[in-house]
DNA sequence: GTCTATATGCTGATAGAC
DNA sequence: GTCTATCAGCATATAGAC
């Protein structure tokens, strides 16, 4: 019995939050950090507000949790590129990854990009460290892959930048691409045909095409 | 006497809205809509609070006036693209004019990237409007240019976001960019680098080069 | 035109009943 | 664990002295 309604207990619990992280991302991303209150929240995730500062203490701390989650999809989901592919098929990988996650996961990219943009104040140390290192040995990964001679004398930092923006920009801009296209949504089609003109151009871009 | 004293009223009013519009762009963009409070926006442009609602009124109106401001800058900077001048210098100069506006205006780039994607609250009728309207002329330019052989078949709606999101990125991504190249602040070199590897790889993208 | 004082409402957070 | 009631502080905006 006691085993049992510690289940439920911990299932409700998980449940919550889960419903409180789903809602504050939507409510950060339409009104920003400052904006997005914690009634807001709480009508949006269907529990009162006492409840959502039991389970997150304060704002601050929803918001660091949001955060987390980002990084953490974003770490698996495009994962490393690997130097035996060569580097036609590593930027294959990562372009189809990275458009994946814009197209899935938009909410997220916005979060994102709305605290980089607003100076990255909660996530300075994650961008000194990982994220300098990570391009870093990405980088490093494609100016041996040019002076190997398999492919153009491009920057690869650069490079870098422009894929990453490039494929952010369907997840950042999506107001905007579908305004532009007189759409609603996107469908099924779009994913694929951005993959395929974004993977072509920088391709070519690359002299690998 | 008299046309003095409006001469000079007049000066003072030109000059306080012009530090109260930069004052609230630099607070919009750190704090955001909500995040920036009007005190937060007098105490940066050194006036009393209560003049800053003397001239706009309401923190709204300050936050139009802003983006209008934005828009105008970006009409002027970008211009048109000339049918006479071919594909291959249309792009070059259309990239070249995107790149320096990012470089030299990264606030204004900022705020409206933050609108766009907390839904374009405030814009939309420009997008669905002007923008819609801009993206399909240069579109169609674009199609006959690949329809007369002169280059690549490639998605010409998706070119114009191609080079809208990898040139603006190094103005709504400066702090992460900045981070990553271990920099305090860009310098003069890094706009021309900027422009050269950009207008190399979309060149070779769209087989001008 | 400039600035002080203040009204009114909403915010994050807590205390404590259930 | 869940929820109601409430507080202290800060926000926008205005009224009105200078």
């Amino acid at each position: 019995m006691a085993v049992n309604q510690t289940k439920k207990s911990s299932n409700i619990r998980v449940q919550s939050q889960q419903k409180i992280l789903i809602a504050a991302s939507t409510e950060f991303v339409l009104q920003g950090y400052k904006g997005a209150t914690v009634q807001s929240i709480a009508d949006r995730a269907e529990l009162p507000k006492a409840n959502i500062l039991y389970y997150f203490k304060n704002k601050e701390n929803i918001y660091q949790a949001v955060l987390e989650h980002t990084l953490e999809m974003w770490d698996q989901g495009i994962g490393d590129l690997d130097p035996a592919d060569g580097p036609k098929l590593a930027i294959e990988k990562f372009i189809d990854a990275k458009v994946r996650l814009s197209f899935n996961h938009p909410e997220s990219s916005k979060i994102y990009a709305m605290e980089i943009i607003q100076g990255a104040q909660h996530l300075k140390e994650f961008a000194r460290t990982y994220l300098r290192q990570w391009v870093r040995e990405k980088a490093k990964l494609f100016q041996q892959w040019i002076d190997n001679g398999e492919m153009q004398d491009v920057d690869p930092v650069h490079l870098i930048f422009l894929i990453w923006s490039s494929t952010q920009h369907y997840a950042d801009f999506e107001t905007q691409i579908l305004t532009i296209m007189n759409r609603a949504d996107y469908e099924d089609d779009d994913v694929e045909n951005v993959i395929k003109f974004l993977t072509d151009m920088i391709l070519r871009g690359c002299g690998l095409k």
